[in-house]
DNA sequence: CGCTCTTATTGACCTAAATCAAGACATTGC
DNA sequence: GCAATGTCTTGATTTAGGTCAATAAGAGCG
């Protein structure tokens, strides 16, 4: 692997044409020659492997990115030093979109095991544009997409129990698993444990405590970070409401 | 005032030229010229008042607005019926961005006070961003901006004790109201006890607590919905943090 | 004015989840 | 192989904030 000035040139040219994750990436949509343009204007920076950051919050904004591989978490910093993570970014999500108001990124992100991302330019983007103006509306999507995501999330810290909020999650993780062409009744955790728990605003205590109990009641299979689904219905239930759905299956049961 | 199909006739023509909301809103920073476009697509559908909603969760998205005057809450519903707030818009707020994605909204829009809104329909915007391509980034501008405030109420939901909760909320509302023209020191809350206590992930009762202590504290003055910052230092300290700043404080005290 | 209705306060008590503490299990390097 | 280290599980105990209940204080209205 040549490494030099910060780039990595381990990939082809029109690598986006290629890439197995350009069916979620901002490319996905442009017409042949649009991604031959695109793909030129990405660049690769070396890959960052478990716990390297690729930006920290306070950086300065200059370009978003698009995971290409493995699997990174996006937190903020309180002024007390605690963190509170605000995402999980998969193939083909984009990174660092917190940026462009302040032009200073707002979040830090971290990789959670060896992952390469394909880096934009702000200013390359906005060329772009110009040629293909479709992307113009992908990223307001993008945005917007994130917003809603993000919107569920205070939903689940504001109202609802810890067992709702891991079911939620995991039915999450298992449709952007399926989503990405993986199974969506076994999923592997890129995450730790006490990662999913600051995400959810629970201790790694409750959520390990959860894991067993959602085992025991034989909603979940549990190895380590091999999460198994076995009931997916009761899973459901669990998530979307304690009192209607969930209590009509226990009064079955 | 005539009203005539849901459209409401009592505003002038370029009226964007004039508005004192327009140094916040979407028209900010377009030249004289383009502002008179601007204004000439904006419709101004019937004012709400206080309890109604400009729209719900599940509608069609077809356009976006600004808030004129009043103030509008959104907030999201589960399916178990339960609400959470997810942000208050104040005059040039912009409203509706979370449905660019889906085609839909995403959260209800309801008046806490009588309100007026700008609406702006997505295929005018787009129309518009031709003629005066500056208005691209400010809207890109305005959903980073919202995606930012956003990741703070997840730190404040994920992380932080009730008081630090209401008192960030009050400094974030002062600053907010010192940025368009009000007072910083005394607040006139158009929110109710229950929608803060939403708002911030707690129940009524232990806002009120928490109102009714900071008074005793000499931190604030509450006389219902007004309410003065008598001591702003410590109102930060404890914001930002229980144990470095105000600790500190609380021993020179 | 007194009546009703909504909104806010305050107190007594309870519980979900945090904290504290002790091990168990994997993984890594020597 | 076996320390050493990081990750996860489980149990005992505590507590911040929720729930339940009663009261007060405005606001709107006939």
């Amino acid at each position: 692997m040549l490494v030099k000035n910060n780039e990595w040139f381990g990939q082809p040219k029109n690598h986006c044409a290629n890439c197995p994750s350009a069916r979620y990436c901002l490319a996905h949509g442009l017409s042949d020659g649009e991604v031959a343009q695109f793909s030129r204007k990405i660049k690769h920076p070396r890959p960052r492997h478990k716990g390297e950051k690729f930006f920290m919050m306070g950086d300065s904004f200059n370009s978003f990115a698009m995971v290409h591989s493995g699997c990174v978490k996006s937190y903020v910093t309180s002024r007390g030093g605690e963190h509170q993570i605000i995402g999980f970014y998969m193939p083909g999500d984009i990174l660092g979109l917190d940026g462009i108001a302040s032009g200073e990124h707002r979040y830090t992100a971290e990789a959670l095991e060896t992952t390469s991302i394909c880096e934009l330019a702000f200013r390359d983007y906005e060329d772009l544009c110009n040629c293909a103006p479709s992307l113009q509306w992908r990223l307001l999507d993008a945005l917007s997409q994130k917003m809603v995501a993000e919107q569920k999330m205070l939903l689940m810290l504001g109202k609802m129990t810890s067992e709702q909020r891991l079911a939620n999650f995991l039915l999450d993780l298992s449709s952007c698993m399926a989503a990405r062409g993986m199974s969506a009744q076994t999923i592997s955790l890129p995450m730790s444990r006490s990662d999913i728990a600051n995400y959810l605003g629970l201790v790694i205590e409750t959520v390990s405590r959860l894991f067993s109990r959602f085992q025991v009641e034989g909603v979940l299979t549990v190895q380590r970070r091999i999460i198994g689904i076995s009931d997916r219905t009761r899973l459901q239930a669990i998530a979307y409401n304690n009192c209607e759905d969930y209590c009509e299956l226990d009064r079955v049961a």
